[in-house]
DNA sequence: CCGAATCCTTTAGGATACTG
DNA sequence: CAGTATCCTAAAGGATTCGG
């Protein structure tokens, strides 16, 4: 029996997560509000249909997001967070905080570096 | 003046640790102890030096991992965390716990489903 | 409204050989 | 020992078109 590597428990999480716009609508779907197809859509600025259907059923497989069908015309989709889905939520707010620091840092970095030539 | 949108630190921060070994490098480093090229290299299966060397230089590009060259023959470089890369402690911690967890849950829901199969 | 199918471009990662 | 330099493949992301 081989313990689970090191390595692999990144790359498990990483990989549901990691997409250019996964994090994303993991974030927008864990306001709690269910979103349908075209409101997330709307949300994810030039996303195409492609990519999004592509991200939302790679999320519903790993059961992060639920997906319900009202069968009716016109058709109607929402998705929303599951309960493990939720789990996700303070990596992602983990994440986010990071990146605004990150960028704030990097921003006083670069007028540092603008002060510092004209020395 | 742009507020950062909500998308962008989510990237700021993945772009940061998201690479096949990249979690692995930082977290080896975490430890606190320094590394050579070379033990890394032993340290990451089957990694090629030239992404061991990619990955390094991006994470010292972003101030996460500090190279210091003693200039000797043969050459002996060192690579360790930064107080800076420090704060990226809880991330790495969260995606390996959460890993974990998910490995554990994919394995109940694994033998679950053979469970009913014979049903 | 919510997709699937097809085609195309870019990038990440790797194999291999060479060097101060 | 600690790298560079080339070349190559696979996968991610995207543009566009079609359909129930």
């Amino acid at each position: 029996m081989q313990k689970t590597p090191v390595q692999c428990q990144f790359a498990e999480t990483l990989d549901t997560i990691v997409g250019k716009r996964k994090p994303q609508i993991i974030y927008l779907l864990l306001q709690g509000e269910p979103l349908r197809f075209n409101e997330l859509r709307r949300l994810l600025p030039n996303i195409t249909q492609r990519m999004l259907t592509l991200y939302l059923r790679e999320l519903e497989e790993e059961e992060i997001v639920k997906r319900v069908v009202y069968p009716q015309i016109p058709p109607k989709v929402e998705y929303s967070i599951t309960e493990y889905g939720k789990s996700l939520s303070q990596i992602l707010e983990a994440l986010h905080q990071w990146g605004a620091a990150h960028a704030e840092r990097k921003q006083l970095k670069k007028e540092n570096n603008e002060q510092t030539e004209t020395d």
